[in-house]
DNA sequence: GCATAATATTGATACAGATCATTTCTTCTA
DNA sequence: TAGAAGAAATGATCTGTATCAATATTATGC
């Protein structure tokens, strides 16, 4: 019975602590489990959902990571968030019952996908579930709210060392003094995320290693001042 | 019985369509008019809650705007929000139990106050009240989205003309073509929403103005060419 | 209705960052 | 391992916006 042995991950996941199983009673899992599809592979530049189609799913990310972007009338698009490892995607779309983005994976990642309307039945039935999609939700507000606190950054460096402040603390919950970041996005993602423009990025980089505060091989980020970083991103934002 | 026909306002108030009450069943409504202190006052400057506090209390604005603020180390603040009649404010802080912004009345203004622990028994006991929950808390990320988005725009003129467009459209959700749009906030708040100078709002309010989309008198704006509004908006964002 | 303060606009200048061009580094494939 | 394609860093120039200063307009209290 390969189906069941699939379906039935949930129990034996490494994120189900912080996961939506968290928010049901462990004697009814299996019923949460029904409506999964684990561990489905993406490849880098995969889709997850495009925007403007019928919103129907959540996803949970496992491994890897995701962005989600949003296009204009022009093409022009603006990457609106990063997620990683636990974080959930497809949340501002429930309402409306059609995606306000894309999602795009940007390195080789494994998702969940729970569909939202048997999701919503089970959140009618299990009151703790209800519980945990308040929890979710203001905390998905809470880090939007970071992310345009950090927008109105003024000074490209400031930006940049805000973000990486930001980013670091995501994926090292546990560890906030963890200080190597590995940063899954290119150049490109990074600018349309931060509003300014790829040179500038760079040129922002070189500016926080020059200052003594990070190193930087490739991708891989090692912050060497945390309170000097965090000095860099305080200044000039309104 | 004073204090019964305050707290039975519920049920004859304009708003009660799109607010919570709706979430529940017309014949417990009751239950819910219990837990709510119903238009408090608030005069411009008046705080509802300030920052890094107990979170305790959601908010729902009747008449008047609200601002919500961030302030980091150095004092700086950064306007994150603005709340105008039947937004919620406090979502955001639902699950940290500290609030993460101060919220301000920007002008006179009537308030209704929820406590979020006994919202949240209602919540595990009204289903409908658990998805009408996560349908405000969808709607207010695609909110926080939006604005991310605006602040993504490089302009300042373009960047102002597509706030001013996200804002007709919370303000005039039911006429969309209602070109009149009143601003309820000083220029120094816009700026400081917008990461510009305040002289650059004024600038930009200028160059709208003279593109002939807008005109203006006071604080009382008026759409006249919508699609040139949309077009200036569009340009030059990542 | 006037005086005062607060808010908003306009002007002049300097600087940060966008843009285009070029070089260096990295990654991928044969 | 070499070569090609892509990504990232660096350089030079020019534009847009911050900043400081001054003026104009709107609110507020007496």
């Amino acid at each position: 019975m390969p189906d069941k042995k699939i379906t039935a991950d949930c129990s034996s996941c490494t994120l189900a602590k912080r996961c939506l199983p968290s928010g049901i009673p462990v004697t009814d899992l299996y019923r949460f489990t029904n409506i999964v599809s684990t561990n489905q592979t993406f490849s880098t530049g995969d889709v997850l959902f495009k925007q403007g189609v019928k919103a129907a799913n959540l996803y949970v990310v496992k491994t890897g990571a995701f962005k989600t972007q949003i296009i204009n009338q022009f093409g022009d698009a603006h990457v609106s968030g990063f997620y990683l490892s636990g974080d959930i995607i497809g949340l501002e779309s429930m309402a409306g019952g059609v995606t306000l983005n894309s999602s795009i994976a940007i390195e080789p990642s494994l998702a969940c996908k729970i569909s939202y309307r048997p999701l919503a039945l089970l959140r009618r039935e299990f009151p703790s579930l209800s519980d945990l999609a308040v929890k979710i939700y203001s905390q998905a507000l809470a880090t939007t709210q970071d992310t345009q606190n950090c927008l109105s950054i003024h000074s490209a460096p400031s930006r940049l060392a805000q973000f990486l402040i930001l980013f670091s603390q995501r994926t090292n919950q546990l560890s906030y003094q963890q200080s190597d970041l590995h940063l899954n996005m290119s150049r490109q993602d990074m600018a349309s995320h931060l509003g300014i423009a790829v040179e500038t990025v760079s040129r922002s980089f070189t500016k926080l290693i020059d200052s003594g505060c990070i190193t930087k091989t490739g991708r891989l980020i090692q912050i060497i001042d945390r309170t000097g970083l965090e000095k860099i991103a305080q200044c000039s934002s309104y």
